[in-house]
RNA sequence: GCACCCGUAGCUCAACUGGAUAGAGCGUCGGACUUCGAAUCCGAAGGUUGCAGGUUCGAGUCCUGCCGGGUGCGCCA
């Protein structure tokens, strides 16, 4: 039950009627009409700018144009007054009794409310996470996993065919460094003293049992054989190992993919996906033999300049025009990708989102440019980048060096603090801002830390529930039971804060959804946390607010039903953010 | 040099994608515990939204140019 939308739809009515009585021109568009709750309460429970929208293609003054829409209004159901303001604002106030629907409907679809149909079951792909299979996570991939891993469940909840999805980069040279690492741990897994790892090595121990893998499954068979012969061998074995060991650390923050696409089998296996792509490219002329200025900032030292195979993706906004083929003839990071995203399109994925880290920024333009070209203009690509994260121990900044075995992992961080600080923390901020993450902040219990502050609204609503139950044994009984008439004993103005903000949480969401936005539920969460908290607190200088009244059982029933809505909100947007919502707090 | 992101109260951040008098928390100051857990709440002070123009009924939000901070620039991945 989104009031907002009800709303919308009455306006949209009453100029309608104004049309057919032709007071409006039949043909005026209601664009950038909003229908939402004004900042400032003095305005009102909802108001709307469709005068001001429409004032120009009706040829009226905003003013007169909200006044004659305002009339059809007012003999709507359910809106107690409605005013004309500022510019042409149209203000409406509404019936209490559409507040105590909105409870009744959060306490008849529980964790089905607000579920909306704004996504009409399109076929969304999410990519996230797609770190290279070269080791364990370390906590700067911490952000995009969660991220991502947030915002499908809101496009899910948003009504949208969601898929997760992991690219594994097993097809380029650092893969093969991968190989030769784990060789050299299989070598020392059967007794050779392989001294210090040489640099250019990856020297994690976590490749240890990598090497003890290889030596168990193949003895000393790949010793006396050519690189050319093991490394495909080594390699296959170590992606999957380190494919094991992503998916556990994933697994400590209860994230998982449905897909795990690999990079290899767009080359591998019958058709190559590459050639086909630029083959695709070739027809619309947007492939061609050309030269590149050599890059700005400081030259590489291997830089040439020479003939390449190029795609036009400055037709598309890119800056410079992007190579395919590298000199040794084999494809290039991105022709790969090209090939990818045409992938996922072919698979029915008008939306792509990808997930990335800041310092892949650089990067958005030309595959943006790829899934123009490749899709004919009917892609839908968008590039959700997360910024750094900084970690701070007791305001202290951690510095993490680049020697080996320094990184903080992933892991680490999650058996520190735990998974639910963690996510809500990375949530709790826009994706593109910078973040700071403090051990010892995240895990306080106070109001300085928004994750506790919001379990424990809802650990509260739930004790509020268990002591009920205590004064008056079998209320709960009541509550399943009772008729919707017992909410209209709702009528102090803190219950009502709580039943407008209930009554904000399907718009939220479908505004969130739209906008691959998850952290607008994060800060929701923290003001319903507070609206209940504010409440609960009420009830110590004014005990007949108090949500049990030990001498009233069927006023505390209606305030229970209250609180158990609130609960169910809370609980509906902590389990989007993949967060736990704690019956009590411990 | 170029591209992208950020710049909002002393500090950390919001602001429903162009709406009305820019809001929270922390910190500061002043208050409230024989409670349904004070693990909290109430009140006050605090702003030329980095600067300068522009677009329109209306700009923190869009455009242009500066200033400051961050990230990146390749046939790497």
């Amino acid at each position: 039950m989104n009031i907002f939308s009800i709303i919308e739809g009455r306006i949209l009515d009453a100029v309608a009627a104004l049309q057919s009585q032709d007071v409006l021109p039949g043909d005026v568009e209601p664009k950038g009409l909003t229908v939402e709750a004004p900042r400032d309460a003095a305005h009102g429970d909802v108001a709307s700018n469709i005068a001001m929208v429409l004032a120009k293609q009706a040829g009226l003054k905003p003013r007169d144009l909200a006044d004659l829409i305002a009339k059809q209004l007012r003999s709507g159901d359910g809106i107690e007054a409605v005013e004309i303001a500022g510019p042409g604002f149209i203000n409406m106030s509404l019936g209490k009794e559409i507040w105590r629907d909105v409870v009744w409907a959060v306490l008849e679809q529980r964790d089905r409310f607000a579920r909306s149909n704004v996504g009409a079951g399109m076929a969304v792909n999410v990519e996230y996470v797609s770190v290279n299979p070269t080791g364990p996570l370390h906590v700067g991939h911490c952000r995009g996993a969660v991220f991502g891993d947030a915002l499908a469940n809101l496009l899910d909840f948003a009504g949208f065919g969601v898929t997760r999805e992991y690219y594994i980069n097993d097809a380029g040279a650092q893969v093969d460094v991968l190989a030769r690492s784990a060789y050299l741990r299989y070598r020392e897994a059967l007794g050779d003293d392989i001294g210090e790892i040489p640099p250019g090595y990856y020297p994690g121990d976590y490749l240890k049992p990598v090497g003890q893998g290889l030596a168990a499954e193949h003895g000393r068979a790949l010793l006396d054989k050519n690189e050319d012969e093991w490394l495909p061998v080594v390699r296959e074995f170590a992606i999957a190992a380190m494919m094991d060991l992503i998916r556990d650390d994933l697994e400590t923050l209860n994230i998982h993919h449905e897909v795990f696409f690999s990079e290899r089998s767009l080359i591998e296996g019958g058709v190559n996906a590459v050639a086909e792509t630029i083959a695709f490219l070739k027809r619309q002329d947007l492939v061609y033999e050309g030269r590149l200025p050599p890059p700005k900032g400081k030259l590489p030292d291997d830089w040439e300049d020479r003939e390449q195979t190029l795609f036009r993706s400055t037709n598309f906004g890119d800056d410079i025009d992007r190579a395919l083929i590298k000199s040794d003839g084999s494809y290039t990071y991105f022709a790969s990708d090209m090939a990818y995203h045409r992938d996922k399109f072919l698979r029915g994925f008008k939306t792509m989102i990808d997930v990335w880290g800041a310092d892949h920024s650089g990067y958005i333009k030309r595959v943006g440019a790829a899934v123009d070209a490749l899709t004919e203009g009917e892609g839908d690509f968008d590039v959700k980048v997360c910024q750094l994260v900084r970690l701070f121990r007791a305001g202290e900044p951690i510095r993490m060096s680049k020697r080996a075995g320094a990184f903080v992992t992933l892991r680490d961080v999650v058996d520190e603090v735990g998974s639910d600080p963690v996510r809500f923390m990375m949530l709790y901020r826009k994706n593109d801002a910078v973040l700071d993450f403090d051990f010892a902040k995240v895990t306080e219990q106070s109001r300085d830390n928004p994750v506790f502050y919001v379990q424990m609204a809802h650990a509260r609503a739930h004790s509020v529930l268990r002591n009920a139950e205590e004064v008056f044994p079998d209320i709960l009984e009541d509550l399943e039971k009772c008729d919707r008439s017992v909410l209209e004993s709702l009528v102090d103005k803190g219950e009502i804060t709580l039943m407008k903000r209930l009554a904000q949480y399907p718009r939220l969401i479908e505004g969130a959804a739209l906008a691959h936005e998850p952290h607008r539920v994060a800060f929701y969460l923290y003001e319903l946390a507070s609206d209940l908290h504010v409440q609960w607190n009420r009830g110590k200088d004014l005990p007949q607010l108090r949500f049990i009244r030990s001498d009233d059982r069927g006023l505390t029933v209606a305030r229970l039903a209250l609180v158990k809505a609130v609960a169910h909100i809370l609980a509906s947007g902590l389990t989007i953010l993949g967060v736990h919502a704690p019956h009590e707090m411990r």
